[in-house]
DNA sequence: TGAGGCCTAAACAGGC
DNA sequence: CGCCTGTTTAGGCCTC
């Protein structure tokens, strides 16, 4: 980096300006990004690698020496002028500019000098005096508070002493905890303010957080703390304070040995912001100050200290008691480089960790929060894990129990929740067509089929879950939805994709498969028709095919409703909830929604939640919402088109005498020109 | 472990 | 010829 500044043959002798950009920029870039050469101290920052932040001063002492390296040099070009090229010349000195200022001692600059280097920053003097003005401003602040704080705390103990002996006056008492409060508040903000004082010193390049050192980290921790933590940290603020007010008159000599060396104080913002800065140059408030808490409220439960073993990380030194522990710690564990380093590494791994806990804890909102939905509604519409959801949970949630609501033929439901499809989200189909798809039990276990198609035709029709049936009992149910119990198999497919928005997507695969049911099964009877051929069912073939029945069985029942992944505690409920329904071909609107029914599933859903709940969030995870429109796959629509002509000939009837309520978006899927003109 | 059920894929044929 | 419908076969997975 200072090559490309200093050897450059850009950089001619008069361009100071630039000089001081790039060294500006040099000073305020982190260190891991920096040549191995600082500009400040390079035996300072490997040997106590404390100093993480550059103070303002820093960088105007910084620019000072270079600005007086640069003269000399630039006396010395003329010099020597047209002996050597300038590119030449510049560059073997100048490589030497950062390490040589480092390195000299501090000299004295003239008034002319200082006012020169100044107009060639790349903040103006007054911008400069600005911010050293805040920062004054923010100390002064500071003291305030702090001396505020004091008050507040003597007349505090004094008031709780006077309480304690006179046992009265608890409205005295509110009003001073009000006090603290507001106080608390107040130092709250006030370090929200230095917080943002530093972030603005960060921007303008002033001052240099190290990556992952907890300048952010720095707000949350200070908000997370307990009143005693706080009045721990102005403790140390205060001792801090007044060890940097010490060393303080040294920053005006622009002494850079002072300013390094008084590391202790890297920068003023810093050091209000963590006394503890000067320990290891990061910003820890959280982890020594609790330290140094419990170290004196409880002096042998030392963090560090545990069963006879100093717990520094890598350490494991076997400390008989404590004294030998503190022994042990402060001559092993002293101020030096490898304490710094290793604390440098702890504080990472915490960071790590935190940031591990927050998604963690991010996870485990989301996951109440989808249970806790899925809880209140007996079949969850798909819920992506995105804001979304919040809209489609309202609506999923009065769909789930359209007997509070009557549908309004016109206006399809589903369109609400748009959730458009995209590679993040898990499909159903993805999901199910390795594992559950396997798992169909309707036709084993006698569930009806229809009352959980109807109980769930909104969630059906929204999400992509694979019903857990299998093809032919779905065609059977297809069949006998239909007024007249046939239908031809487009009619078929069309009731597949217009129930199942599972079915709108590889219709190649499961119109296939239909087809084989249709052939393979004896109970799919086809007939010659006028206008083709239709298919019926005959049901003593269709029952014959079901012989292992288990109704009546409850354990059989309860291990299918734990092992299947869709739909099951409602299945259990409806099992034996809606007998009163139990196979109705012609199920109706008002059927579908029949209060009791829903409730008594919601009522035995909830009972049964804690083990099914999981399978069905899964489930839900993997379900995103779509609406009918979109979930329509236009590409498969096109490659899978469906005959308008059958959708204006028998299906009609069957849908409008069955669905009216979902009529008009179950066209959309039949008639592709007119779903494609709503969308 | 084998039988049966189910799903998926594919080939093939006939009709439109 | 392409598409739809219908049949058949094969392989794999799962449950019993």
């Amino acid at each position: 980096m200072f090559q490309c500044v200093f050897s450059s043959s850009v950089l001619q002798p008069h361009s100071t300006s630039c000089l001081f950009k790039h060294l500006f920029y040099h000073s305020a870039t982190p260190a891991s990004q920096k040549q191995p050469e600082p500009i400040y101290s390079k035996k300072t920052e490997i040997q106590r690698q404390t100093v993480r932040a550059h103070s303002v001063k820093l960088f105007i002492f910084s620019a000072l020496q270079v600005a007086r390296q640069l003269l000399l040099q630039q006396q010395q070009q003329q010099q020597v002028s047209g002996l050597k090229s300038p590119k030449r010349n510049d560059k073997q000195p100048a490589l030497q500019v950062p390490v040589s200022v480092a390195m000299m001692t501090p000299q004295v600059i003239t008034p002319q000098q200082m006012q020169q280097i100044l107009q060639q920053q790349v903040l103006s003097p007054q911008q400069l005096q600005v911010l050293l003005q805040q920062q004054q401003a923010l100390m002064l602040q500071q003291q305030q508070l702090q001396e505020f704080y004091k008050k507040q705390q003597e007349q505090l103990q004094l008031q709780l002493l006077q309480q304690q002996h006179a046992g009265k006056q608890p409205k005295e008492q509110q009003q001073v905890a009000t006090q603290q409060l507001a106080f608390q508040q107040q130092l709250l903000q006030m370090q929200q303010l230095q917080q943002q004082h530093l972030l603005s010193l960060q921007r303008q390049g002033l001052l240099t957080i190290q990556p992952g050192q907890p300048a952010l980290p720095l707000q949350p921790l200070a908000q997370g703390m307990i009143p005693t933590e706080l009045q721990q940290l102005w403790k140390e603020v205060t001792s801090a304070h007044s060890a940097e007010e010490t060393t303080g008159s040294n920053h005006s000599s622009l002494d850079l040995t002072t300013t390094c060396v008084s590391s202790s104080a890297p920068s003023k913002t810093s050091l209000i912001m963590n006394p503890h800065a000067s320990t290891n140059g990061q910003l820890s408030v959280h982890t020594p100050k609790r330290e140094s808490l419990s170290h004196e409220e409880h002096p042998h439960s030392h963090p560090l200290y545990g069963h006879g073993v100093c717990k520094w990380p890598g350490c494991e030194a076997v400390c008989e008691d404590f004294q030998s522990f503190l022994k042990h710690l402060n001559s092993e564990h002293a101020l030096d480089d490898r304490s710094t380093a290793q604390c440098r590494v702890q504080m990472q791994v915490v960071q790590q960790l935190e940031l591990q806990l927050a998604k963690d804890k991010e996870r485990l909102q989301a996951m109440m929060t989808h249970l806790h939905v899925k809880s209140t509604e007996p079949k969850a519409a798909p819920q992506p894990l995105n804001l979304v959801s919040s809209v489609t949970l309202s609506k999923s949630a009065s769909e789930a129990s359209p007997q509070s609501l009557p549908h309004t033929p016109t206006t399809p439901t589903a369109p609400i929740t748009p959730v458009t499809q995209g590679p993040s989200v898990i499909t159903t189909t993805s999901m199910h067509t390795v594992g559950p798809i396997r798992r169909r039990y309707s036709d084993k276990y006698n569930v009806p089929i229809s009352s959980d198609i109807a109980q769930n035709q909104e969630f059906y029709k929204n999400a992509e879950v694979r019903p857990p049936f299998t093809y032919a009992s779905l065609i059977r149910q297809a069949i006998l939805e239909s007024p007249e119990k046939q239908l031809t198999l487009n009619e078929i497919y069309n009731w597949f994709t217009r129930m199942f928005a599972y079915f709108r997507r590889n219709a190649a695969t499961w119109k296939n498969a239909v087809r084989h049911n249709l052939s393979l099964h004896k109970c799919f009877v086809r007939v010659e028709n006028v206008k083709g051929a239709v298919w019926t069912v005959d049901e003593v073939e269709f029952q014959k095919r079901r012989p292992q029945k288990i109704s009546g069985n409850p354990s059989l029942i309860k291990n299918m409703q734990t092992s299947h992944a869709y739909c099951t505690p409602l299945n259990a409920a409806l099992q034996q909830a809606s007998m009163a329904e139990n196979s109705i071909p012609l199920y109706t609107t008002a059927s579908m929604g029949n209060p009791t029914l829903g409730n008594l599933a919601s009522a035995i859903r909830e009972e049964l939640n804690g083990a099914m709940e999981h399978t069905n969030s899964n489930e839900s995870d993997s379900s995103p919402g779509r609406s009918p429109l979109q979930a329509v796959h236009p590409v498969h629509v096109k490659e899978e088109p469906l005959d308008p002509e059958e959708a204006e000939g028998p299906l009609s009837l069957v849908t409008t005498a069955n669905h009216s309520p979902d009529f008009d978006h179950d066209r959309d899927y039949e008639d592709e020109p007119v779903n494609e003109d709503m969308e």
